[in-house]
DNA sequence: CGATGTGAACAACTTCACAGCG
DNA sequence: CGCTGTGAAGTTGTTCACATCG
């Protein structure tokens, strides 16, 4: 029953299953052979039928899965919690997006405090949530026990946010910058961190661009 | 001397070394051993030394490697072209980030158009990218060479686009909604995707703080 | 019969152990 | 002597083959 016994893959294809499923739903596809979900992602059957049997799901012999059960189950483990708070670190024109995005919402999370260190920013208001300034961020995140900060904040400014969070309540990170953060700076407790750096993700598309034309060539 | 014998975990960590080797460039610091490396990105100096090697990459025994040269290595492979112009389709919030985001010009790529399908949209500027009506993508790629496109469109959109890029001259795709795109529908060039699902983003991380409490408790 | 569930085989990736060299 | 480079061992993840059961 213990969660750490479900491989790390198997957790990531969570959230892709979890997608998969919702579509399903909306198709009003009220339930599915390993085979259909397969064929959606280009995964094979079998691995799919493998990963639902590390969360215990169950599926009938001959008929398949039944959508709403399976979607529970995987949210379950997925979504664990109904509702996360999270603090924002740099309200600029990335930060401004997530601050609107409404997917954050829909999944139950929630963007509770806002930080930046431009004093034209601060004390202004985007969808309800006052700008503060970082020099608060310790105290208020620790007020509203947020435990995930998002740093949306330009390059230069990520080692005085770093400085700002490790002695802070805050224990996962969602990192938008190109510094790659591994729990960086030896710090005491281990920080759960996840790397967004979107200008290489772009080149990951180009490099494999130029390997398909480089093979093509050959 | 193909580069697809590198395998694909160490494409991505590529990234993730050009990242830290600009750092030491920063620091002023001309060379660093494999143990340097490691310590920053938490991982085992074996396994950037045996990535090192699929590159081709030479360190000095006894001493270590340049920062210099590995860097041009690495970027030589991680950033194969000099300039990749690149399509938006969807310029709302999180659109008009990217369309703003310096970070992509700095690593060589341009967003050469943008997209939408809003009237009020369309025809006005940002950053000197005027915006087109999505009924006009296909045409306009074309005739520009694009092959990547970038979606920040709402997900009730995605179908549509799918459709506008599937018969397109789009090769590499961004998506930033929350639908897995895997080389969907059938389609018969194939693809390649990366995925960038904010929300599950931000549920990763609170499904690991979560686990962490749970184990806490045992 | 048709789809699931799973041990066993296989493949990919990481780490170890240590030889090699500046 | 210190740090790299690498075959071999170990680990993790995927696929196969097939028994199982509604």
């Amino acid at each position: 029953m213990n969660k750490s016994e479900v491989p790390d893959e198997v957790i990531n294809r969570l959230y892709i299953y979890a997608r998969c499923l919702e579509g399903f739903r909306e198709e009003g596809k009220k339930s599915f052979s390993s085979d259909d979900i397969a064929d959606r992602l280009n995964i094979k059957s079998t691995l799919v039928r493998k990963d639902f049997s590390y969360i215990g799901t169950m599926g009938k012999r001959g008929v398949g899965y039944d959508t709403e059960e399976v979607l529970k189950e995987v949210n379950q483990i997925a979504f664990p919690i109904k509702e996360r708070k999270v603090a924002l670190i740099g309200v600029g024109k990335l930060g401004s997006a997530l601050l609107n995005f409404y997917g954050f919402k829909t999944q139950g999370f929630k963007i509770a405090l806002a930080f930046d260190k431009d004093r034209r920013k601060i004390g202004s208001e985007i969808r309800g949530i006052k700008i503060d300034d970082i020099n608060n961020f310790k105290k208020r995140v620790k007020k509203e026990g947020i435990k995930i900060a998002i740093i949306a904040v330009p390059s230069e400014e990520v080692v005085n946010v770093i400085k700002e969070i490790k002695n802070s309540c805050i224990e996962a990170v969602l990192n938008f910058t190109p510094s790659y953060l591994s729990s960086l700076n030896n710090c005491s407790n281990d920080f759960i961190i996840r790397n967004i750096d979107l200008s290489s993700e772009l080149a990951r598309l180009s490099y494999y661009l130029s390997e398909k034309e480089s093979t093509k060539r050959n």
